[in-house]
DNA sequence: GCACCTACCTAACGTTTGTTAGGTTCGGGG
DNA sequence: CCCCGAACCTAACAAACGTTAGGTAGGTGC
């Protein structure tokens, strides 16, 4: 049931999804959700709660897997690579943060939200590992740039096309720390 | 009218904009909405519609001043620039292509979706005269890496913060450019 | 066999939505 | 002066929405 109001949140947005057709979608009546929600405000917190422990999880795992990893470049690709999964390998639930979040009405944002703060500190404070030299005013712009490059991508790549994961997750990684890279540079010789 | 329409559009997304808020906006009653367009969907398609106007305006604009321009790099900085200027000087028409064109019915959509082609070419189109080095297959890639860079400017950056319009389109810009450059290198080497 | 709980259904409720038919106001042209 | 059309309003329509009260089927524990 989760599973169906993701997928109906990320094709539709938070309004037009109806409850009627969550509960169609897995064969029940929509009077028989507030058996298990309150509301259907109730309902969507879950779900996008879920998008984040999915994310948080992927998140953790890497930090375990790359403990005692010497390159730092490999150690963010890593990091990329686990979010463009949870994007991409494990339901709608995180997709719906990127397409459907700001078609929720403010109340049940500002319920999330926190939670959302505590991902993007995970990675704030990542990007102070991997770029150190990254004047920290300018990191949380840095981050936005990346987000913005990851998140973007599920509106475009396709799972079954030429590019992987990996490869993506390649591609943004090197594309990130080579631009930051070059604003440094630029910064320091004007 | 067609100002209001946009402004709620971007606030609150197509499903949950009502014509009687837009009606109610303007100092008008719902019904009299349809002394002007046949219905709600009409109504939005010209809103988005104006939308692709605007930066197709901005775009040929810039292509008239840089007519000349030996520097390529700056071609696609004031490319970039007139881009975020359509996003955050002219209206929500343009910003509602961002954050409110997924929440639309389909069918709208596809009414639309022409439009934004032809302005997807106009990038394709410079984005080959700008990396003549990029390899043809990704360069739609890069355009939409390009994309998501300029287009999720519109979730945090602020027009009366620390950093200008200018600097942001020069920061974007420069970290697109060198994070291809490097991809062109990583690719070459391999 | 009885009580109980979980999961579901039926049937309606009040509200809001897009939409429409018919009427009013008002300025300009013949 | 009359007429007409543009711009707007009023008042309602059917449909769809979230939500709720009350009822039912089936399994579990005692």
């Amino acid at each position: 049931m989760l599973d169906a109001a993701a997928e109906r949140l990320v094709a539709q947005g938070y309004t037009a999804t109806t409850l009627r057709e969550i509960a169609a979608d897995i064969g029940i009546k929509a009077g028989s959700i507030y058996h298990h929600f309150e509301s259907k405000e109730d309902l969507f917190i879950e779900v996008f709660s879920r998008g984040i422990e999915v994310m948080v999880d992927a998140f953790g795992d890497v930090d375990i897997a790359m403990n005692g990893c010497d390159s730092e470049s490999d150690r963010l690709e890593a990091h990329v690579r686990a979010h463009l999964g949870a994007l991409f390998e494990h339901g709608s639930f995180t997709a719906a943060h990127v397409t459907a979040f700001f078609t929720a009405p403010e109340e049940l944002r500002s319920a999330i939200v926190p939670l959302r703060d505590d991902y993007e500190h995970r990675w704030n404070a990542l990007l102070a590992d991997v770029l150190p030299e990254l004047d920290s005013a300018r990191l949380p712009i840095a981050r936005l740039f990346l987000f913005g490059a990851m998140n973007t991508t599920i509106e475009w790549f396709d799972l079954s096309g030429d590019l992987s994961l990996d490869g993506l997750a390649n591609l943004i990684t090197v594309q990130f720390l080579e631009g930051v890279h070059a604003l440094n540079l630029q910064r320091s010789t004007r």
